[in-house]
RNA sequence: GGCCCUAUCGUCUAGAGGUCCAGGACGCCACCCUCUCAAGGUGGUAACACGGGUUCAAAUCCCGUUAGGGCUGCCA
């Protein structure tokens, strides 16, 4: 075990989104890597947005992706595993208010009693002046002693702000190298909002601080907070973690992946019946590659091959075909039990009540058709519902009526002098072909009428595997109805 | 606007000065297979944003421009 410790730290405002995923599986294969530890902590100190149903998702979607961890909330939601606990930031607010008067008390941060309506105005003047960066003047910084205790004393609200070292900030970033940022361009941050419940950027830093997080791997959208956080783990007499600022994953219109631009959670690809093993595959690829062409990878070979220093640096667009093309590859790479047991929750949608053997039928036949599993109500309905006679289509569009109905009479004699129903599609493709060749026909004469009567369909499995997987009666009926059609 | 990050086929990417008139994958197109649709196989289409340097040599280093993204909250 290394003293590696990194975090995914997302704040319960929602489903668990793609994004957050593909930040979770790179810390989580980054610490796997190195032995180190994967945590989760519940960033909810936004109240008001925070809800216990958008923890419980994050967590088992999580679990659900196979990305166990080692320290945090429990998936049962009723504890938590690892020593360095609380895991959820509204648990810590004792912890918080610790270090707030210490930083109050040794004059690196203070009491600001400026309201949001000031700050505004504050705001629109410096713009009208056409100050290229405004930001707060700091003023509540100068404020005696005993101005602050008679404003406390008439009980105005008050914030409390951390006070910016004007100077440039310097680190190297796991994954962007060097990275320097001048300070003078940042106003004092709020804390501590003014109803006491401290904000995002300071318990970040307390909670890294306290959980001995080694490395700080996250999205760059967080980038121009890491000065701020770096300086305030220096007010702290710490030194602050490493930090990787991975790139961002946007949508097609090169816009931050969001809800407004379909489907985001990781929920929403799991009930289209997008597989775990596709989604991670998909994501890890999403900004990192091994350096060699191979493509598909399970969890546990990214947990050997992974390399933060591989990966790249500018943003990544989504593109659904990629998911696609990755999700059909893992369907065809299950166990065909397997594939059928997640198919289950789609036919009961069908509220189908076929046996375990019709359904492993039906899926050796489709799932290379298969994109994602949601796919098949559409793809399997004519196993176990009739279907609409399209006379005109039954016909192939090299043939005839004609011939078409003196090949379906030639395959159904065949079929309903069967002694004993053959087990094995090759049988019947024999059957079919010897039913071609005795009447001098081409396949489309009798292949393609056979598969049109059974499936109601253009595309669909070949008929000799519609013939083995259908029952005999509703095929033996179907051919039947197709000639009289004629 | 300011600050920061980034820049190779439509998309995901390989490339860490010569082996690159740039390789792989998705998509798309064609062909093979074939009664159809998939799957599979084969082939094809398509990129170093632009302009300056540095160097014998640049997709690779430097500068600038342009473009895209992020941040600019008493959200995270």
């Amino acid at each position: 075990m290394s003293n590696i410790r990194v975090r995914i730290a997302p704040s319960p405002t929602g489903k668990f989104q793609i994004g957050n995923a593909r930040t979770a599986l790179f810390n989580f294969l980054f610490a796997k890597k190195s032995g180190g530890t994967f945590i989760v902590r519940m960033e909810d100190t936004d109240q008001s947005r925070s809800t216990k149903e958008s923890e419980e998702n994050i967590l088992k979607s999580m679990d659900w992706l196979g990305l166990s961890w080692d320290e945090g909330p429990t998936i049962e939601g009723d504890g938590y595993k690892g020593s360095f606990g609380p895991y959820r930031q509204v648990e810590r607010l004792n912890t918080y208010d610790e270090y707030i008067n210490m930083l109050i008390n040794e004059g690196k941060a203070y009491k600001c009693f400026c309201t949001t309506e000031e700050l505004e105005e504050e705001r629109s003047k410096q713009k009208e002046k056409g100050i290229a960066a405004p930001k707060y003047s700091g003023k509540c910084k100068n404020l005696s002693k005993e101005e602050v205790e008679a404003n406390i004393k008439e009980g105005m609200p008050f914030t409390v702000r951390f006070i910016i070292k004007p100077e440039k900030v310097k680190f190297n970033d796991l994954v962007k190298g060097d990275v320097e940022i001048d300070m003078s361009n940042y106003g004092d941050p709020v804390l501590v909002r003014s109803d006491g419940m401290p904000l995002y950027n300071f318990v970040v830093v307390i909670d890294d601080l306290l959980m001995k997080i080694t490395h700080v791997i996250r999205g760059e959208d967080h980038i121009s907070n890491t000065p701020i956080q770096i300086q305030i783990h220096e007010a702290l007499g710490n030194t602050p973690p490493k930090f990787g600022h991975i790139p961002l994953t946007l949508t097609p219109d090169k816009k931050k992946l969001s809800k407004r631009h379909g489907a985001v959670s990781i929920d929403e690809y799991r009930e289209m019946g997008y597989l775990k093993e596709a989604l991670i595959n998909f994501l890890v690829l999403l900004g990192w590659s091994s350096g060699n062409e191979q493509e598909i990878y399970s969890l546990e070979e990214l947990i050997n091959v992974f390399d933060l220093s591989r990966m790249q640096k500018s943003n990544a667009i989504f593109d659904i075909e990629r998911l696609n093309w990755l999700n059909g590859i893992w369907i065809r790479k299950k166990d065909i039990n397997e594939i059928v047991d997640l198919s289950k929750p789609y036919f009961e949608k069908m509220n189908v009540k076929s046996d375990q053997e019709y359904l492993n039928k039906i899926m050796l036949l489709i799932r290379d058709r298969l994109k994602y599993l949601s796919q098949i109500p559409e793809l399997t309905d004519y196993f176990f519902n009739e279907g609409r006679l399209d006379k005109q289509k039954l016909v192939f569009k090299k043939s005839t009526a004609e011939t078409t109905k003196k090949g379906l009479e030639a395959a159904c004699n065949k079929l309903s002098s069967l002694g004993r129903w053959p087990e094995s599609t090759e049988d019947f493709s024999t059957i079919l072909a010897g039913a071609v060749a005795d009447n001098g026909m081409a396949n489309g004469d009798v292949f393609w009428p056979i598969r049109y009567s059974l499936s109601f369909s253009e595309t669909s499995p070949s008929p000799a595997e519609l013939l083995w997987a259908l029952p005999k009666e509703v095929s033996l009926t179907r051919i039947k109805k197709a000639i009289d059609a004629l």
